[in-house]
DNA sequence: TATAAAAGTTAGATTGATCTAACAATTTTA
DNA sequence: TAAAATTGTTAGATCAATCTAACTTTTATA
């Protein structure tokens, strides 16, 4: 059975190297600074999870998960979505508040507990911020996707995910009243500092790129991420 | 905050303190016993909340709960019965699975996430088991209760609680069939054993005075507990 | 009440996860 | 390619929760 922590190194190595495009390993510093704890840390829990060949790792050489290593990472992953989905959906939690506290109810192991609650919402295939949810077996639809910030001036464009789930980000999308399933489009592009104005329902806002190239979003006609309409 | 296992001690000091009669405080042995720990273990374990100021505790004597010792138990208990409910009534686990997988949930740290499950759950006043679910003030209400084993024979009475949480105890339950609020009533007393003969729906079974002293039922005419009917 | 039994404590060790500080290997760059 | 910068490792320490074994205090009992 594994640990809390180990848990945790499982699924940050998954996020570093299977959700990152271009890179299939990570150095031990990158992986201390993502968990919030020293290199030094790292390098012992790394051995460990060797030795219980959940990494493939020689001292002085990068880290990567193993089958088995991958398949546990994308279970805590998988709990992790499926629990933000129930505190969104059923308990009226907002974007950023379900994070937090799913990375305590990630932590418990009963596969009976996920599959039922998988059932009872449905099996959704995508959480709050329109991330991916793994099925049983670990696998998980990446769908292609466009950014708003992709879009050109006019287009009619439905928000369909997010990026970045940082709360700040999370908060600053609410602020502004961006929801998921608006429809939206950009106005205007300021040529001098890159800011857009975006419409959507009755409301306007100007953004920074920062912003539009955090937000998926699909045709609003076709309903597709990849058009030509 | 409370770690994992300070929050264990509290709720089984509740346990054996609050919700038990004739008995306000309790020795090492028995705490440890409880808690599947070694005596030594619990010693050091009840010195360190007694700094935090959740009980009262002299070296070799009895160890009590503080009003916050208490408060901080309840909190726990009022989690712990508030998953059951969910796990049994949202997600169809039987009353002997809920309590081990309670014994995880009940520790996810978060007033705001028990308040609005709470209230997803439509603020039910009893865990599946029949016990009552402390309020966010930490306060139960306990109920005057009459275990089948009290009852005439012919008298005809509802299901409404069991007394033990034990697995043993719950699949014996289930497995003769009873069921809460079924109408049962005791038709026959064996004078040489004690054994009792008991019909509910279209069932018989014949069962010891262990099984139904940890029964609780209701009246079926009046509804309560205690009556004359 | 003296003694045996029960209950409780102490000291020292272990395990998992972390740290700091010093050191070593690898990679970059001038 | 040698020096500097970056990256990674080692050794020794800490903290929480637990243990065992030896010891002490309290309680029960003969």
């Amino acid at each position: 059975m594994l640990s809390y922590t180990e848990e945790n190194y499982l699924k940050a190595l998954v996020q570093l190297t299977v959700f990152s495009e271009h890179r299939t390993e990570v150095g031990v510093n990158k992986l201390a600074e993502n968990l919030n704890v020293k290199p030094a840390t790292v390098t012992d829990m790394v051995r460990k999870l060797k030795d219980k060949s959940f990494v493939n790792y020689e001292k002085y050489g990068k880290v990567s998960l193993t089958h088995d290593g991958k398949f546990a990472g994308m279970m805590v992953i998988r709990r992790h979505r499926l629990w933000e989905t129930f505190l969104h959906s059923k308990l009226d939690f907002s974007w950023d508040e379900v994070h937090e506290l799913a990375e305590d109810l990630e932590h418990i192991h009963s596969n009976k507990l996920i599959n039922r609650l998988e059932e009872f919402l449905g099996f959704p295939d995508f959480d709050p911020h329109g991330d991916a949810i793994p099925n049983r077996e670990g696998e998980i639809i990446i769908p292609f996707r466009r950014t708003l910030a992709e879009c050109e001036l006019q287009k009619l464009v439905k928000v369909i995910a997010v990026k970045d789930n940082s709360s700040d980000f999370l908060r600053y999308v609410d602020r502004i009243g961006l929801k998921m399933g608006d429809e939206v489009m950009i106005s205007h592009l300021e040529p001098f500092d890159q800011l857009m104005t975006i419409e959507f329902g009755d409301k306007t806002a100007v953004v920074s790129p920062q912003l539009t190239e955090n937000i998926f979003v699909i045709c609003s006609q076709c309903k597709k991420a990849k058009c030509s309409c």
